[in-house]
This record gives C-alpha cells, structure tokens and sequence, in this order.
DNA sequence: TCTGGGGTCCTCTGTCGA
DNA sequence: TCTGTCGACAGAGGACCC
C-alpha cells in the first residue's frame, strides 16, 4: 500500500478468458493451441491460448495470418452469449467481496482496495473462489493506482499475483517500451521510438519542453506522467455510455449504392431496436464508411430533440450515406446514434443489455 | 497477408452569437 | 457601427482500449 497516501487499488485480468471460457465446455482441447476468431476472409483472432501464443499469434491479428503461423491450431468461432454468461459470474463474486468495482470490458475489472485491512489476503480469496466456481484463473496486480494495478496484472500472466510500489513500478519498467503503459499506443509509442524515447526510463526523465514541441503541452505532460507511473483516476462504478452503434465489414467490398443502402438499413433496424428494448433515445445520428483504401470516413448530423426508432433515424442515416457518395468501394458500413440521454449509466448495464 | 466490432476520448476546425 | 475575440457546439478524423 502506498505510504503516502495509503491508496490501493487491484485490477484483476482473466487469463486468455475467450479461450479458457470454451475449454471449459471442450476438454479435450487442453494443452493445443486454441484461438477464437471469426471465420470470414476478414476476420481476425479475438483471443489465443498461451500454447498458440508461442507460434506468434495474438489477439487482432488478422485469423488468415494466424492460420499461416499456427496450421494445427483449434480455431473457433467467438460465442459472446457464453462469454457473457461466464462474465457475469466472474463479476458477481468479485462483486459479493468489494463495493467499489469498476468493469471494463467482460474479463477485467478494477477494484478500490483502500481501507482495507488486508487488502492482497482478500485478492487472494477471489481469485480463489472464481477458481473454485468457474474453472477459470486471473491475474492479479495491486499498487497504489490504477495504472500500476493494470501494469502489474500484466507483468506476470497467466496466474499472476504481483504487487508493486509506484516507484517499484518506475524502476521494474524503466527498459521496458513505452507501448507497454496503456494510453501509448502503436502510433506514440513509433513517435516517441522516432524521437530517440524508445524506454519508459527515457520517457520518464525526457526533458518537459522538448516533449512539449514534439507533442503539444498537455499530451506530453500526460505522456510524461503515465511513463512516472502517476495516476489519481478513480475506480469509478458508474461509467455513462454516450452512444451505441452497428457496423459491418464486408467479405469483399462494395460498391453499388442500392446495396450498401440495404445493409445500412439492417444495422439501423438493429442498432433502433437494441435501444428502444433499452428505452434510451439520442440526438446525434452519424454513419461511418470505411472505402477500401481503409480510409474512414464519418458524417453526422445533430438533431433538436431526442429519436429512437428506426422510422425516425433511417431517413437521416440514408441521406448522410446519400450525401457523402462513397468515391471508392466500401469494406465497412456503420450507424450510430449518439448523446444519449442518461438512463443506463454503469458498464455492467451495458454488458447485460445488449445479449 | 493486410487490418473486427463496439466503444471512449482528444484535437482541430468552422460557425455563430454575445 | 465596425472589428475582434471568446466560448459553446458541432462535425470530422484519429488514437486507443478490450
């Protein structure tokens, strides 16, 4: 627990959930490299058991690249009905435990930890019970913060159980790429890598205004502050969800009007009928166009007052698509209805919700 | 061999009214 | 009355996350 503030925060991680989730209800499969991916020519790997992760496959990587790599490997097809389901088990005992439980996404959650007698005893009791009930195993980190929590889970997986001090952390990851720290990215981690940074130690002791000039003020001040290990985020339960959306890439692009209006519509009735089932209603209907340059494009409109039936959003939704003309085939075509008046409000909510 | 789906947040830019 | 500026919003793009 941090001195100073005698802050502490866990955040607990599934290990490989997809795959260990379908293990459960396929034994046999035990020991082989399994990965769930979809099965169309763009599909891409959701999730690979660790024996998969050894041919270098990993999660987002297109599945026809992680066929070539791993050719033996058990491929299956993502059933988020079952994962849910499994989720929410997860969820309920570590909510049973703790108060304060922040979820993100169905296999990892961040727990407020500060106050408590003994905080790594109490991980040690979930992590054992989820064991007992479901089969299924985490990883487990504990700082001070909610940055150094999600750094440790990740430090040791699977089966982790790693508690470090923020200056602990500071000094555990000071070779370690600046990608390692959530919030850097592919795309900053290249820059940062381009400007001679290519170590959270380099990043951490970087000189501020130099930063400043390549970055902007504020990003590099929080650029900065992540590699330090600073954090004061709260474990917050109640997340607002500001809007929701439908999309789809095609199994080879199109390029007729009429037909890309005809799936556009689909995902309308889906996406209006999810969110009248939900009673929520938005003001901001926006499509989205990915051409096959994979170039995205977005167009949106603002209307006065609160919709959410198919009747009122197609009509908008159609002329967006109308008016933007897509000038190459399209690969992707998406709604989205947007401000979202406030009725759900906690990701748990939209978890359940949406099955 | 290209690159899912469902989200959030940030930045830049243009517009409009005070 | 003219001009500049400021803030709020909206739209678009992009980075990032699971």
């Amino acid at each position: 627990m941090s001195a100073m503030t005698g802050r502490c925060v866990a955040h607990l991680d599934m290990d490989a959930f997809y795959v260990s989730v379908e293990l459960r209800r396929r034994p046999q499969l035990r020991g082989r490299p399994v990965i769930v991916a979809g099965s169309g020519p763009r599909a891409v790997v959701t999730t690979a058991s660790y024996e998969a992760r050894r041919f270098g496959v990993g999660s987002a990587m297109p599945a026809a690249r992680a066929r070539r790599l791993c050719p033996d490997g058990m491929f299956l097809e993502p059933d988020f009905t079952y994962y849910r389901e499994a989720s929410r088990v997860v969820m309920g005992i570590v909510r049973a435990h703790l108060e304060t439980v922040e979820v993100v996404g169905l296999d990892e959650v961040y727990l407020e930890l500060t106050g408590l007698p003994a905080p790594h005893a109490a991980m040690r009791r979930i992590r054992a019970e989820i064991e007992a009930h479901t089969s299924l195993t985490c990883s487990i980190g504990i700082g001070p913060s909610k940055l150094v929590a999600k750094v440790a889970s990740d430090a040791e997986k699977p089966q982790g159980f790693v508690f470090l001090s923020r200056e602990q952390a500071c000094e555990r990851f000071a070779q370690a790429p600046c990608g390692l720290v959530p919030g850097i990215g592919p795309k900053t981690a290249e820059r940062l890598r381009a400007h001679g940074l290519d170590t959270l130690g380099k990043l951490a002791a970087a000189d501020q205004d130099a930063l400043a000039a390549r970055f902007g003020p504020r990003f590099a001040v929080e650029l900065q502050r992540r590699a330090r290990f600073e954090d004061d985020s709260p474990v917050s339960e109640h997340r607002k969800v500001v809007s929701e959306s439908r999309e789809v890439t095609f199994d080879s692009d199109i390029a007729d009007l009429g037909e890309l209006e005809r799936i556009l519509e689909r995902l309308v009735d889906q996406l209006c009928g999810a969110l009248e089932r939900q009673q929520r209603r938005g003001r901001t209907i926006g499509i989205k166009v990915r051409l096959d340059d994979f170039s995205t494009h977005t167009r949106a409109r603002t209307l006065l007052g609160e919709v959410s039936s198919a009747e009122q959003v197609w009509p908008i939704a159609r002329e967006l698509l109308r008016r933007f003309s897509p000038p190459r085939p399209v690969r992707l075509i998406g709604v989205r209805v947007a401000r979202l008046d406030a009725v759900r409000t906690t990701c748990e909510d939209q978890l359940t919700l949406v099955v």
